[in-house]
This record gives C-alpha cells, structure tokens and sequence, in this order.
DNA sequence: TTGCCTATCACATGACTATGCGAGGTTTCA
DNA sequence: TGAAACCTCGCATAGTCATGTGATAGGCAA
C-alpha cells in the first residue's frame, strides 16, 4: 500500500525533488503537491465542497510559506483531516520554530538538509506511528526544555555548582558586560582604565564562575540568564 | 572499538542482567558496575586523586537509585567527565520525570522496558550522536511540550523582525549555531565535516552579513534576534 | 596575626581568531 | 555564455585569547 504524499512547499526547487523522489520511490506515491498552503486549502475546500476527500495520507509542509505560513496550515490540516499524517519542513533548527510546529499539530518535524534516504525512512516511521523527531531535531528539542525548564530538586549530598547563584563582583560583572559588547580585552582594559592583564584576571574568573570556557559561551549565558 | 559502560543500578538482577548483557555483546565492554551512585561517585573521586581518569565512554544510570537519585548523579557525571555519554533509565514514563531526566544533562533516556536489542541500538545512537530518544520518549516529550506550551505563543516567530530573513545560507547558519554554543573553528570544522578553512570563510560572511567583528557581537545578535 | 576576598599587575606561551587574498566546482538564470 | 550564488579549500599573518603561574596591597573577620 504506498503511502499517498501531500506536498505544500513554495520552493520550486525544492518542490520538484521531492516530487521527484516520491513518484519513483516505492512505498510513496505523490498525491498532490502545491506551492503555497494557500493553493492547497482551497483545493481541500473544492475537494470537500464536491462531498469528496482527498486521498492524502501524509503531509509534508514547509514551515516558511507566502502567505499562510506552515504552521496555519498544518492547524488546517489538523482539524479538517485529523488522521492525516502532517510532517514539516524547514531549513532552521531553531527551538521557537519547532516549538510553534509542535503546538500546531504536526507529527513529525524535518530538516531540509536532511538526506533522502533518511527522509523516507523518517516519513515511513512517523507515518506508522514511530519517532516524530530526527535525532538532530530530538537534541533541539531537549536542548529547549533545558533551556526553559527550572532545575528540578534533587539530593544536596554532592551538590554540584550552584550556576543560579553567581556572585559575580562588581568589577566581574563590568567585564562581562564590555564582553557582551564585543569589546575586545584591549578595548575593555582601555574603557575600565585598568592593564589588560588586568582584565585577563577577570576573565578568568568569571569564566570560572559561569562554568565557560570561551567568550561567546559567557556572552550567550550572559544574556540567556540576563546576568549582564 | 568496544564501548566502555559503567552501569549505575540498584536492582541486582536488573544491573547483573545488564552486566551479562554488555559483557556478552561485541562492540560493548563491561567498565564497572554500581549498585548506588553513591558508590560510584566514591570511585570516580578516588580515580580522579590518584590523577587517573576512568575508561568509561557511557553510562547507564538508573533515575530511582537509593541516596543519592539518578538526576542528581548524572549531574555530577557531566559536570567531572564531560565527555561521557550519559543514558538514564527508568521504568516510568512520567513526563515529569523525563524533564527532570533532560534537565540534568543527561544525553538520552530510555524506558527498562525497552527490549535488549533495541538498547543496544538505542545506546549506540546515543554514544554516536544519534538520536536521545526513543519513538516513545519522543512522544511524551511532545505531548509535554504540547500540554505547556500556552496558545498564545502561536504565531509569535512570525510576527517578530523576522529574524530569518538575514539571508544566512543554510551553511553559514549551522557555523553561527556552532559558535553560540561557543564552538571553537576547530570544533566546527569538525562537527561540520568541513575544513577550518572553510569554517573561516562561513564565519567571514556570516559576520559581514551581521555587521559584527567578534564571535561575541554574533552571539549576541543571534540569541537576541532568536537568529539562531 | 592569619586567612580570605578583591583588585591590581606581570610574564610566558600555545592555540585561536579575524582578515586579506586567491582558487575551483556546481547550479541557476538572464 | 557569463555572472552570481553557494560551498569547498588554501596560504599567510598579525593580533588576540585562554590559561598557568606568580606577586603586591588593602579591607575585613575570626
């Protein structure tokens, strides 16, 4: 029984790879496959106003559409067509996207840069109910409830750093705002009127305190936690 | 190359069964086996004053251990061997407890009632950089997401600056994803599969493109403008 | 008095960063 | 066909960073 694919993807490109790969893959047959969810949604409405349905069973959407971008449309799909399968697409592994697709609806989320074989393999899975997240979309995932999950409490018997509480000085802090600034070890020495060696000093304790080991690591806690 | 594991378990016919399972299995190699974390931390401090560092590659820890719980152990794991590839294993499904799980650090998690075939493969994947979790844990960290995740949020990527429309190629966004995480050229070049050289010049136009100099002035665009 | 903390500063050095400049290959489009 | 975009890679190099190690001085508390 192949599996029927919808494709909503405005990039041409794109668009023709994929509806390439799935005519001549077995296992697959291209459905239908449009170049906005626009174009696609008033199909569904035509198909649906005429008592029909369509024969899709699985979706593949790109997340950054004209117009009504993936995320609507996946909604759409979700409540006109609930035992659709609606996997999306996207260049980027940024958590607000993927956390946006997942209050949507979908059931699986890609990466573009995903290979071929991987992407069939992953679109047969999450089709029959298996893992919705490649393992690169897996560690995004984990890495954003990392990120906005307080930590849980746990034994004191070996507590570890305590990263919350920082006690930063105050001459600590002023450093590590001058880096959040980019400004170089010269320029912060030159600004706070001490030796660069100075600021070296510092440095190496604040990056002690933070538990970093480069500069852009302090810069992305700094703000992340704004501690500076 | 066998795979080293060090098992942490309370359970003495779970941890023996483990024991045999990795002794008997090519490619896994037995390091040590715990029945608390207690002990295991006790080993792992007296290794590290005689100046000597465990052979351990991955770690299986039991989340309900007696003393010290699995969490908090897997934090003081990743905190004294970062490179060590921590799998938590439990019997529950508890979303709660797979945040608390994922909140620790640790890099995959896994259900005892996962058949032995599947855990090696799990454990592999984990080790190798695969995927953390399992088809059944990925469901439940997306039903978690789901269920906290407020409405509202729908929509917001989108109404913002649109953040992604900076023209980053897709390979130069992976560069500026690696360098928030405070990767060194090095680290990227390797991760990506690429030379430094290469590396250089993604950075190059990744920098041109964001009008900053520094590694820090890009960090700080990219987690500010939720760019990457 | 001693110990700790903070701030200041220095020397040393290997590794890393940022930048200039150059090149080749592939794909797409006018 | 040529240009542009993208990806890959290289050489060169000055400047910078991160870290180890050491030192002085002042303030404060036990």
């Amino acid at each position: 029984m192949d599996l029927s694919v919808v494709i909503i993807e405005d990039d041409p490109r794109y668009r023709h790879s994929l509806e390439t790969l799935f005519t001549n893959t077995p296992g697959f047959r291209l459905g239908a496959s449009f170049g906005s969810a626009y174009a696609m949604l008033q199909d569904l409405e035509n198909l649906q106003r005429a008592g029909r349905e369509p024969s899709w069973q699985l979706a593949l959407v790109d997340v950054e559409l004209p117009g009504i971008n993936g995320i609507e449309a996946t909604r759409h799909l979700k409540k006109h067509l609930p035992a659709l399968t609606v996997v999306m697409l996207t260049v980027f592994e940024e958590p607000a996207l993927i956390l946006e697709a997942i209050t949507s609806g979908a059931d699986g989320y890609l990466l573009k840069k995903t290979p071929a074989p991987e992407l069939l393999t992953q679109l047969k899975e999450t089709a029959s109910g298996g893992s919705p997240l490649t393992p690169d979309v897996a560690r995004t995932v984990l890495s954003l409830l990392r990120a906005n999950t307080p930590k849980g409490i746990a034994g004191k018997f070996f507590n570890s750093a305590s990263p919350t509480k920082l006690n930063l000085t105050e001459r600590e802090h002023a450093v590590l705002q001058s880096l959040v600034k980019g400004h170089s070890y010269k320029q912060v020495a030159s600004k706070l009127n001490i030796s660069i060696d100075t600021v070296r000093t510092h440095i190496r304790a604040v990056y002690r305190k933070l538990q970093v080991h480069s500069v852009a690591e302090a810069v992305a806690r700094a703000i992340r936690e704004k501690i500076a």
